[in-house]
DNA sequence: TCAGATAAAATCGCGC
DNA sequence: GCGCGATTTTATCTGA
């Protein structure tokens, strides 16, 4: 006999409501911690503006740190590439 | 007599380094941070798809909810005024 | 024979500069183009403003509308099913 | 003696619906003017992608031909000052 | 100049 | 693996 009690029964209209419930709550839950980090991040670059920093500079620099290097590296490459294509080089 | 010890040094070429590179490090701590956290999400979403959900729906459900939760309501009785003289309400 | 005239030669580092270029002029032609309704918009909510409407408000409303239009209703019916669930309907 | 007929009336709850539908009018059609071009972008890069071209450098070059030269300079010499400082170059 | 809103770009998830 | 749509991140713009 059938085991009815996981997960929403396909083919008809009804689902486990607690179940979705509980894995809603989980995520909302996450996504405010999320959110909190991403707002400390955002009070670091503030910070750094207010001491004279280029935020924008800031986020590339971060970016190309995450970066394989060697990645990034052949990427100028393609970018000096196309420079010069268009004559800008 | 001028301090020079804080921030970059505007009008000359030289910054101060120390100092970027401990914003950039506590930045990227954080977003370290962060990134655990959006896995955690993921692994949920994997899970509950594991039992069936459909989770591109969970996610609506999830913004919607935030939405709710958010504002959305404020300026709309405001914004209604407009929308009557524009024949929509 | 092997063709060669046609994109990025891969393996080296040669391009087809001349394609290349001219792909970055049509796009280019077409962003002015864009700028050009972008300012003829900016302009028709300065001369609003100049009347006394509220432009913040009257973007929140033609965003709406635009909302509206499109979908917003397709998979609201699924949806329903999911909140329901969660007591939110 | 005081004109009524332009513009909303301030410190009232009425306003001029007619002329509020008209400019959000004219601001929808030129928008989806807008829209129309920037789905020709689009295309374009499509193209340029399935000819082998990498969209993502394009799409930087674009940028930095559309930047002023100058600043574009300026911003790479401060992007090699953080990244130096950074201990990355 | 600044934050807050809008647009542009990049990335991720999913189905083919 | 690739496109396509959705989400997130970054950059630009606007109003105070």
């Amino acid at each position: 006999m059938a085991k009815q009690s996981e997960g929403p029964r396909i083919g008809d209209n009804s689902l486990n409501g607690g179940q979705l419930k509980a894995f809603i709550e989980r995520i909302e839950r996450l996504m405010e911690e999320k959110k909190g980090v991403a707002d400390d991040i955002k009070d670091i670059y503030a910070e750094a503006k207010g001491k004279g920093f280029d935020t924008k500079i800031m986020r590339k620099a971060v970016r190309i740190r995450a970066m394989n290097k060697e990645k990034w590296r052949k990427e100028e490459e393609t970018l000096d590439l196309y420079l010069a294509a268009l004559g800008l080089l």
